[in-house]
DNA sequence: TAGACATTTAGCTAAATGGCGAAGTGCTGC
DNA sequence: GCAGCACTTCGCCATTTAGCTAAATGTCTA
């Protein structure tokens, strides 16, 4: 593996990382149905406003959501829809194989 | 978020966690172009077997790859292979935020 | 059966991650 | 202007992760 291959994977690697959480998950998946400011997110998660926030920036910063700030609230959304693939294939590897 | 939607999160999460590192993300780009050894991939890859292994021991767990011992070798291989579609993916979210 | 090779497992350490509460920033409405 | 809400940043701690070396396991061949 050249140093040059090993940044990309490094750099690929950054972003799929950033889903590889339950929260950023759930994240992802309630923000395809729409926009939500950061309070209604912490709401439907059962963890404190900060924790949220910092899933939310770390989303981000890969660039798989972005913010508007409107008055005092933030909303986010997807960015790039095609990580919603990723649960159908993760679907496959839970079960038979069988990719969709 | 319900407890078991929460478990399911999770479950995925761990999935997807096990893609989330350079040298796993190389090892499943390299076995999409067929199978290989533990010692091949060690060569190709700048750390030591122990470490190999236990990456590859990671995507078997999760159900990403399976593996078949013929003699004193174990050969790789990419059980599902709808997980390369992630790459293209990550590479929109990198770029434009067009999907392929 | 002994020695060499391929792989995995174990034990250790350093670094990264995820949670919390407290504190800081910025907007809104009184 | 200041009280209150929405959100982010900071400092802390507990847990997890990834690397290493050493040791264990398994296979082949002389």
């Amino acid at each position: 593996m050249t140093a040059t291959s090993q940044a990309e994977y490094k750099a690929k690697a950054r972003i799929i990382k950033a889903l590889a959480h339950p929260t950023r998950l759930f994240i992802v998946d309630e923000l395809s149905r729409g926009e939500r400011c950061v309070c209604e997110l912490t709401d439907m998660i059962g963890v404190e406003m900060p924790t949220v926030s910092r899933h939310l920036s770390q989303l981000k910063n890969v660039g798989i959501l972005e913010d508007e700030k409107r008055g005092a609230q933030v909303f986010y959304r997807v960015r790039v829809p095609c990580v919603l693939n990723f649960f159908k294939c993760v679907e496959a590897v839970q079960s038979n194989g069988k990719c969709p």
